[in-house]
DNA sequence: CGCGCTTATGAATTATTATTCATTTTCATG
DNA sequence: CATGAAAATGAATAATAATTCATAAGCGCG
């Protein structure tokens, strides 16, 4: 087991600069427009060199998915959120998922486009981002609610709406509004506002 | 000018009926792997006529982008924004916002889809349906805070936040949250108090 | 009726690209 | 070094589809 390590280190470099290369050169273009000549290229490879790390061009889309999934939930302590006040767990929340946002514009761009019409992206997306972060929000939101500091409602309604700012946001950068890209940090400390005064700002545990 | 009129309206008729059939058969398999084959195909027509109608696939997608876009704004009545008391104008909003998003769901998606990585795509979106809708918001956030109802705040910022919950939404309905899609109706009453909340809801005019 | 203009047709063209695979290169190992 | 397995190469393949265009059909009008 242990004497193929070093061999699987470079295999797994390997993929990781064929990665690096296809996100640059998607987030330029998009993932139709870039062909697998071009991903080569960029990463300094053959054509068929690809098709030794990646079943096909897809597998390479899902490979970008997985990367930036990873990304977003490294940060997420899950342990810590149930031990915050609410406000420190608002702001948390929404400056962790708009700080990632911020980064990686472009690639997220494309990767949402193609997500939205590819149901096993978006069941793969789902799945590993946004659904651990609803049922640690729901789980929060109960445990207030249990304590009498919120008012009564289905948990589940309430984390998707608690998220629904911070993702109406990212949808009007992805649609191009020149003002949430150039203002994003005040859009952030705006939502963490907007959020306060909707579940009303008295909270503390 | 006159004389031509006839003429014009079967004309029209005839890419109304070819935007039909592209609506149909791209909501079911996305744009990129729709063949203009099978518009032709489902509008009853040889495939070369869909160039008579039409530049080339782009512009067939830009008629169905124009087409919903006048959908949407039909319903949005400007001058009544601004007598509307609080509650009313946020009822009016989300219902109406919701309402549209609800129908259409599988055009929209595909649509949201091509729009997020084509910029001229999402220019006219953008320009059509989203910015006379904040435009109106503003005015109406504006109105609110010179009376006093409102805590004082960038009005560009609070539109787009206002917007932004019934925009998370669609965005989740988009990813296939499949709660989302299932209570699109209760999730509506819900953004409606939760927008209620987030602004005080004892605003009357 | 028949002339001419407009519109429809769909086979042929053309371009593009993902993927394969026979061949070559690399490199660990004995 | 010699050997052979693993990895890299990139030219060739094989589809796929958007678009064109020569030809045919439809149709208003004198």
């Amino acid at each position: 087991m242990s004497e193929s390590s070093f061999q699987d280190q470079l295999i797994e470099a390997r993929r990781q600069q064929i990665i690096d290369a296809a996100i640059a050169v998607i987030a330029e273009q998009g993932f139709q427009r870039t062909t697998i000549k071009q991903i080569a290229g960029r990463a300094g490879v053959a054509d068929g060199t690809i098709y030794n790390y990646f079943k096909n061009k897809d597998a390479i889309l899902f490979a970008i998915v997985n990367r930036l999934s990873e990304a977003e939930m490294r940060e997420l302590d899950f342990a810590e959120a149930a031990k915050m006040n609410f406000a420190n767990f608002v702001t948390g929340y929404v400056e962790h998922r708009m700080a990632e946002v911020g980064a990686a514009h472009d690639i997220l761009k494309v990767v949402m486009s193609e997500t939205i019409v590819n149901a096993e992206l978006s069941k793969t997306i789902y799945d590993q981002t946004y659904a651990p972060g609803f049922a640690v929000a729901e789980t929060y939101l109960q445990q207030l609610m249990t304590e009498g500091n919120l008012t009564e409602g289905d948990p589940v309604i309430m984390a998707r709406l608690f998220a629904s700012p911070v993702l109406g946001l990212l949808l009007l950068r992805l649609l191009g509004d020149q003002h949430v890209i150039d203002n994003w940090d005040k859009y952030a400390q705006a939502t963490v506002q907007f959020l306060l005064n909707a579940y009303g700002a008295d909270h503390e545990s």
